[in-house]
DNA sequence: TAGTTACGCGCTTCTGC
DNA sequence: CAGAAGCGCGTAA
């Protein structure tokens, strides 16, 4: 077990010796650095430019320590040399000296520390040897504790891959400041740790209070802070937009003090990254990573409304906080700062520890770990599929020979398109079918071996076998001339052609693709990562599976995006086209049967069977498509193509009542990505005994699943469901909501609620209502002197007023009733209403001179 | 420190008269 | 001034 470690950190710098590689990892016994000599900085240039690249890298000083014409070869079969360099700085500049003069350089964008461990297949911890120092601490600094953390570091250090189960200490963080950034306190929780650092006169302390320190200044606060994080040593910060707001403060606080941000493991201070054209700063802290929940969480695919901690902390936790709006917030902040350290302590503190809970809840370390194990990503690094599909993809392209091909090298004029929308018959239904195909994409990688590299040999074989097959055409009918009276030998002449089409290499795809049968990665990888679901879903770990599902389909997207080196629109193409394909014909299939299939949305397919059938024989009808489907599709892809069907249909819903609206304001046609419908559990398979039957409403892209929809409506809109779906009368219920709504007993249901997705002053275009409400608000509070509120994204909540749309906190005119009742009922009333011969108008009709 | 396309709806703005 | 075009947003998959 010794010697294994989870990597943490990794970068390259430069010394005067040369380049080295260092990595922090964690280890059963502590932190670990390890400090890698012997690696190089390598790029490839064809074999072609070798003697000009000499040439032109001599007369700079820059002549790499060695170039070497290598076995690799590019996509398009050209000899590559690599070129070797000791220094990152003379990397960069012979690359780009050599870009400048137009001599092609491949895979020079691969930094060296990622280069190292993705060749060596080490994705998340490693076994490792090396020199090893003694047990050190950190350069002794006047900040740091007696007890200060202690590291090992290892020179000339080599690491492989390996498994090991190494557990990471994390802590969360928050901080509480003064409107002017001032700092109150700094709270840090844990599952072995409460602490919230105080500055202010010591309070007396009982056991409800004891895990505040008091703190004279804010320099000692600060101090305080360094010598908590040398004590405890975590792995892990996380925190609530921990980066851009604390750590960021933190920067400014230590910088106007004049005291070194030591946090690094070695002491070091951190390091800022800007990206072009993005507000967003990063971060790296030796030996530390800083995980921001947000981020996290949607890189998970969690979605919410808003993502202040409040909200994601009251929908995941059920908690809900006492202060309301952000200005009262802050207010209360101060004041509790000045009158009342012991509420604010508390309030830090709880801050820190919802955070800890949701990411408690949510199982997101889990996820972080499996997706850096999985992908090869550092914990912290948010989005990154293009490099997780490469950390995955380029070593194994090496070992077969080839070298990656360079952004833009796949474009082309062909676009792919997306997935098959069906167009759907409307109508309010009993007994409709869901079946789906599980991860149609990855399925159709695996089976019809879409692949990059298999690509390239795929074309190659092709064009051998097509070539060989008109030879052996040829070679048949001369055959066939020749013994002209003799019948036998032509049938044995095509036999022999047919038989060579069997053993055919290659399976086609669309646009002129051809895949390789036996070259390729990508089948395989997901094979693996498959299997890793399935034992997942088995071990009923759902942050797991869910990880590894995210993984599988960003392959598809990666392909299809000019952004990855690997884009082919022939790769992305041959995926979605086959997968039109797979829909239409399953649909034949089905309508063949004799059921109607009344919509199908890229991997599933919507099947009516008919009103007569009860649930339990609706679920057998349901099982006998999925079998009878399953079947179909492994029959016919092996006679068609001589490959094994990885596709799997899976009879996913039985809705008893299912309603597909029309476009609005048409009669006949139905929509797409919207529909709605109530599933009743199976009988005695419902885990709670009940007299009544469990039921759930499902609903698709309609008003109730948009956030910028009003409560009203989508309150509205579910109860009129419910009651058509239960053959309910409704009009009653119509009338009297609309009789609240105008009477003004509804109102807290009427807001609006929309983002702001660039700045204030970039929508010109086009001025929609929400960014109107915005500006006036904005207006006010310039006009009264206090900050604006929507300049730099954001959301917004507003109302429809007689005067317009405005914000609600600067509401001046009464809301407009009639228009509530008019886009918001009325709207979602008329989608279903003619489903059971009634109108809104109709049923509001007679009602009208009570309130004109 | 680059996953994708397809779609509906409310609303504004443009266009052709 | 009506209808078309297209923006902005949020959503399905």
């Amino acid at each position: 077990m010794k010697n294994n470690g989870f990597v943490l950190t990794r970068k390259t710098y430069d010394t005067r010796q040369g380049m080295v590689i260092s990595l922090w990892l964690k280890t059963s016994d502590g932190p670990v650095n390890l400090k890698i000599t012997d690696e190089y900085a390598l790029l490839f240039i064809h074999q072609t430019d070798q003697e000009k690249a000499v040439d032109l890298l001599t007369t700079q000083g820059l002549l790499p320590a060695k170039i070497t014409p290598l076995r690799l070869r590019t996509f398009t079969e050209q000899a590559v040399s690599g070129l070797y360099f000791r220094k990152l700085r003379d990397f960069y500049q012979a690359r780009e000296l050599l870009k400048q003069h137009l001599i092609k350089c491949y895979e020079d964008d691969i930094r060296p520390e990622d280069r190292y461990l993705m060749e060596r297949f080490v994705t998340d911890t490693c076994y490792f040897t090396g020199k090893a120092s003694q047990y050190a601490s950190p350069q002794a600094h006047q900040y740091t504790s007696p007890l200060a953390n202690q590291y090992q570091t290892y020179y000339q250090a080599k690491c492989k891959q390996s498994e090991a189960d190494i557990k990471l200490l994390m802590v969360s963080l928050d901080l509480e400041c003064s409107p002017k950034g001032e700092l109150y306190s700094i709270g840090l929780y844990s599952d072995t740790c409460e602490k919230v650092m105080m500055i202010g006169k010591p309070e007396p302390l009982d056991e409800n209070s004891d895990y505040i320190q008091w703190l004279a200044n804010e320099a000692e606060l600060l101090q305080c802070f360094l010598a908590w994080v040398n004590k405890h040593d975590p792995d892990i910060f996380i925190g609530w937009n921990v980066v851009n707001f604390d750590f960021s403060l933190l920067q400014k606080r230590y910088d106007l003090h004049g005291i070194p941000f030591a946090i690094g493991r070695d002491n070091s201070i951190p390091h800022w990254r800007k990206q072009r054209n993005s507000e967003q700063s990063f971060m790296d802290i030796e030996g530390r990573v800083v995980i921001d929940g947000i981020d996290l969480l949607k890189s998970a695919t969690y979605n919410f409304a808003s993502f202040s901690l409040d909200n994601v902390a009251y929908e995941l936790l059920g908690k809900r906080k006492q202060v309301k709006d952000v200005e009262n917030r802050l207010l209360e902040i101060v004041d509790n700062f000045h009158h009342n350290k012991k509420a604010l302590a508390a309030y830090n503190l709880e801050d820190c520890r919802l955070v800890w809970q949701i990411f408690e809840h949510t199982d997101l370390l889990a996820f972080a770990k499996l997706r850096a194990k999985l992908t090869g990503l550092s914990l912290d690094r948010i989005g990154g599929s293009v490099a997780a599909f490469t950390n995955l993809y380029l070593p194994k392209l090496h070992r077969a020979g080839y070298i990656a091909p360079n952004l833009g090298d796949g474009k082309s004029d062909l676009v792919s398109p997306g997935g098959y929308v069906m167009n759907s018959i409307p109508g309010l239904y009993r007994n409709v079918l869901v079946l789906d195909f599980k991860s149609l994409y990855p399925s159709i990688i695996r089976t019809f071996y879409i692949d990059p590299m298999g690509l390239i040999e795929g074309l190659k074989a092709h064009k051998i076998e097509y070539q060989r097959i008109k030879d052996e055409e040829l070679d048949a009918d001369k055959l066939a001339n020749k013994c002209a009276k003799n019948e036998g030998a032509k049938v044995g002449g095509l036999n022999a052609v047919k038989t060579q089409t069997e053993e055919q290499q290659t399976v086609s795809g669309f646009d002129g693709a051809y895949f390789s049968k036996v070259h390729h990665f990508l089948p395989a990888i997901i094979d693996e990562l498959w299997a890793e679901r399935d034992k997942a879903k088995r071990d009923k770990n759902v942050a797991l599976s869910q990880a590894i599902k995210i993984i599988m389909n960003s392959f598809y997207g990666v392909l299809g995006s000019t952004g990855c080196r690997f884009f082919d629109p022939r790769l992305s193409g041959s995926i979605t086209k086959r997968g039109h394909q797979i829909l239409k014909t399953t649909k034949q299939w089905i309508e063949d049967i004799g059921y109607q299939v009344i919509y199908g949305d890229t991997d599933s397919i919507f099947v009516a069977i008919g009103e007569s059938h009860n649930v339990k024989e609706s679920h057998q009808i349901g099982k006998e498509l999925e079998l009878l489907i399953n079947q179909k599709w492994n029959e016919h892809i092996a006679s068609e193509h001589q490959i094994t069907s990885k596709l799997e249909i899976e009879f996913e819903t039985h809705f008893s009542r299912f309603f597909m609206p029309t476009i609005r304001g048409l009669t006949d046609v139905g929509t797409k990505k919207r529909y709605a419908g109530l599933v009743i559990d199976e009988a005695g398979k419902s885990k709670i005994k009940t007299d009544k039957p469990n039921e759930r409403m499902v609903f698709k892209g309609l008003e109730t699943v948009r956030t910028d929809w009003t409560t009203l409506a989508k309150d509205f809109q579910q109860v009129l469901y419910h009651k058509i779906f239960h053959d309910e009368p409704v009009s009653d219920f119509v009338l009297d909501t609309v009789n609240k709504t105008k009477t003004g007993q509804l109102d807290e249901k009427l807001i609006y609620r929309k983002r702001i997705r660039r700045k204030l002053n970039d929508y010109v275009k086009n001025v929609p209502p929400h960014i109107k409400a915005a500006r006036a608000a904005d207006a006010i509070n310039i006009a009264n002197g206090q900050k604006t509120k929507y300049q730099k994204r954001g959301h917004i909540e507003y109302v429809l007023t007689t005067q317009g749309p405005q914000a609600i906190e600067h509401q001046s005119a009464p809301l407009d009733y009639d228009l509530y009742i008019e886009r918001q009922l009325k709207a979602v009333a008329d989608a279903i209403l003619p489903f059971v011969d009634l109108s809104f108008e109709q049923i509001t009709d007679n009602q009208l001179d009570l309130f004109s």
